[in-house]
DNA sequence: ACCTGAACACCGTTCAAGT
DNA sequence: ACCTGAACACCGTTCAAGT
């Protein structure tokens, strides 16, 4: 199934389009960045990015799908070292795309697509951290309460960026046992 | 220090206008509230609000608060009963206001305002929750990191509503000693 | 002091027209 | 198929004018 030339040309406009929206929504904000800006960013009039994406939602999810997919190919990366370390990591990971948590927070009941995302991110998530509490010997009765407050805990983190000594601290707490 | 009849005017008018925009920012959303139906909805000329507050974001606070002092009135009265029955009121009364809490945190780097009312939100619930966990017995120097964790986990469940026993379950786990 | 109609500078999105 | 200029229906906010 070789991919014609019309295709590769294709994708290349998209992967450049979500490159520089990725930028953009990571340091200016969603909001903030207008659909004329990324537009012009990119060198093509505002409505030429509608030939690519349904609407600005659908270009938030391809970004959210290009840092996570980055991110989880780090984690798997540093399997082998301290749990702590391994939450810190997630969380710190994370941070630098805290203003897109609340984005996508605050579009949940506006977009059906956002929604979808937001959902499986979540899934995700908890089976992530309930295998890393299995692993830490927390009781199995404890086990879903326990994922969860973790879940909440570091989206939390994410959204309140705090000192690294205190978010340590944190992490630790989360892992602890009993 | 007797009120002017003016005062009086000012202040029931101001009142009226955050009575209205309390219900729209709750049950329809503050972005999707627009100051015009807001205006309209008082029975006034979209410009008219700004006679009374600086801009919406000033509009929100006034609602935060209002919303918020009737939520203090109400925990004070229950403080005899039993302490996860506390936690569940605190996090089933502010669901009702879930939407609000998205909105605040994604305009806390565009609004002053609103990042100063944050703050001060965040330094009670955490001197309210650092008391309750003393109360139940968590070990002092797990105190701080405990705490946030909650704060974090109750602001999670506000964002994320799940089932009554499930959310009874998390609540009794951040209260556990230990 | 209080309120308004009209305007301003945006916004995301659509559409008819070009190649 | 891809891209554009022009327009649409909004938005929060400002300003000069009225009472």
């Amino acid at each position: 199934m070789a991919k014609t030339k019309r295709d590769q040309d294709r994708e290349a406009k998209h992967k450049e389009i979500v490159a520089a929206a990725r930028t953009l929504f990571i340091e200016e904000g969603y909001e903030a960045t207008s659909m004329s800006r990324l537009a012009s960013t990119v060198g093509v009039a505002p409505n030429t990015i509608y030939w690519y994406f349904k609407d600005k939602d659908e270009v938030l999810v391809a970004v959210l799908d290009a840092e996570f997919s980055a991110s989880v190919e780090g984690y798997l990366m540093l399997s082998a070292s301290d749990p702590t370390d391994r939450m810190m990591w997630v969380a710190s990971q994370l941070e630098r795309v805290s203003r897109l948590v609340s984005t996508v927070h605050s579009r949940l009941d506006k977009s059906a697509t956002i929604n979808a995302w937001h959902n499986q991110f979540h899934s995700l998530s908890e089976d992530m951290l309930r295998f890393e509490l299995q692993q830490a010997g927390v009781a199995p009765e404890m086990i879903e309460a326990r994922t969860k407050i973790s879940v909440f805990t570091i989206e939390g983190l994410l959204a309140h960026p705090i000192p690294d000594p205190e978010k340590r601290a944190i992490c630790a707490a989360l892992l602890g046992a009993t």
